[in-house]
DNA sequence: GATATTCTGTATCAATCGATCTGGATGCTG
DNA sequence: CAGCATCCAGATCGATTGATACAGAATATC
């Protein structure tokens, strides 16, 4: 990811905005749902220079995941693990990213979720990414339980892997009442008490 | 939906058969992932006699979800209602329409979590269906916590609506494991421990 | 058997799809 | 400044999209 000496013209977009730009138009339309010229339009970008930079719309979809893994996707674990009490924890991961009022898609849960899951065995290679990324989250989770367990905090037969599973099923029912704000306000307010059920 | 007096040429088709097909479709595929062509194709209806029998591709992809929701969409619900134990009846919701092993995305969740979701905001009238059924969901769910609590059979301060508002989100969070089956034995093997957690 | 009504099947519509060709603009290197 | 590599902009490609026109086939009613 070094910077290279560069040839010729520089391009007059910057890659990573017009990847976030390309991120919110799959989030809210999906794959399927968001065109080319939805795509161009929205990201400011001709045709031929998203070819140039992304590649096909599949390998541009399959990037916008890859970028949102590392941003917003990121960003329940991350202050699950950075909330150094375990109660507290919790509910970082299951707030983090929610906001009943938001207007865009952004706020409003996981992207994975919420619109890439559509695509699981029809475009390829999607399927293979969430599956990883459910993966991943459910290791992570479990990893802390099992710190908080040597660490004196939790019991000691507390089922880390299950609750870390439970956790993560928790947050991602909580996308689907996001995408139609189907009760989210109310989730939300549950939060301590699911904390507590999930910690005992 | 009696039976009318019918003029003209018969159908050469069942309109209900046809409709579970179409849903299949929408199913695998999304609302815009469905071309025209691979709806006709599999259900064995020429264009012009699926709009006259269904409308355009959106009218058939709201009959397919109104089509779900009684019938495998009501599977859960259906089975949490019958079950006398109320243990037994949250483990029932938890197990009903997951097979880790279908063939088909049938037996893997929930079709309006899974698919019609990342319509909801795109096509008309998606998000209000799906927001009604969740919180048809909600209310049936909380409405047998609260008889078993009448019957003396939870505790007289058991947060009913906030139970059966997790129970659902575990639930809908189980769907996204199917679509790409990470984890999905995992967590249908966590199901009694999480019935227990839930009921406490 | 004649008529009315509805459905089926082929063929096709304009519009849009994803993707690319072409020509000119831009900026680095020497 | 000359040479070159790359990018931008508009136009446009064949294919596919959702949707329909038309003619013939099938059934009920009279």
């Amino acid at each position: 990811m070094i910077d290279q000496k560069i040839l010729g013209r520089p391009r007059a977009f910057d890659a990573e905005t017009a990847l976030d730009v390309a991120l919110g138009v799959f989030w809210r339309q999906g794959f399927a749902g968001a065109s080319l010229r939805d795509l161009t339009a929205a990201m400011g970008v001709n045709g031929p220079s998203l070819y140039a930079a992304f590649g096909d719309k599949r390998a541009l979809f399959l990037k916008a995941m890859a970028r949102y893994a590392e941003t917003a996707g990121a960003a329940p674990l991350r202050a699950f693990e950075a909330e150094p009490d375990i109660r507290a924890a919790v509910v970082a991961f299951l707030t983090t990213g929610f906001d009943p009022g938001a207007q865009s898609l952004r706020g409003r849960g996981c992207f994975f979720n919420a619109s890439a899951a559509t695509s699981a065995g029809v475009v390829d290679g999607v399927s293979e990414i969430l599956a990883a990324a459910t993966a991943a989250a459910d290791a992570r989770l479990a990893a802390r339980f099992a710190d908080e367990v040597a660490a004196d905090r939790l019991r000691v037969d507390f089922p880390c892997a299950a609750r870390a599973r439970q956790l993560l099923d928790t947050r991602q029912g909580m996308t689907f009442r996001a995408r139609t704000d189907a009760g989210l306000a109310a989730a939300l307010a549950d939060i301590p008490d699911r904390a507590a059920q999930l910690l005992a």
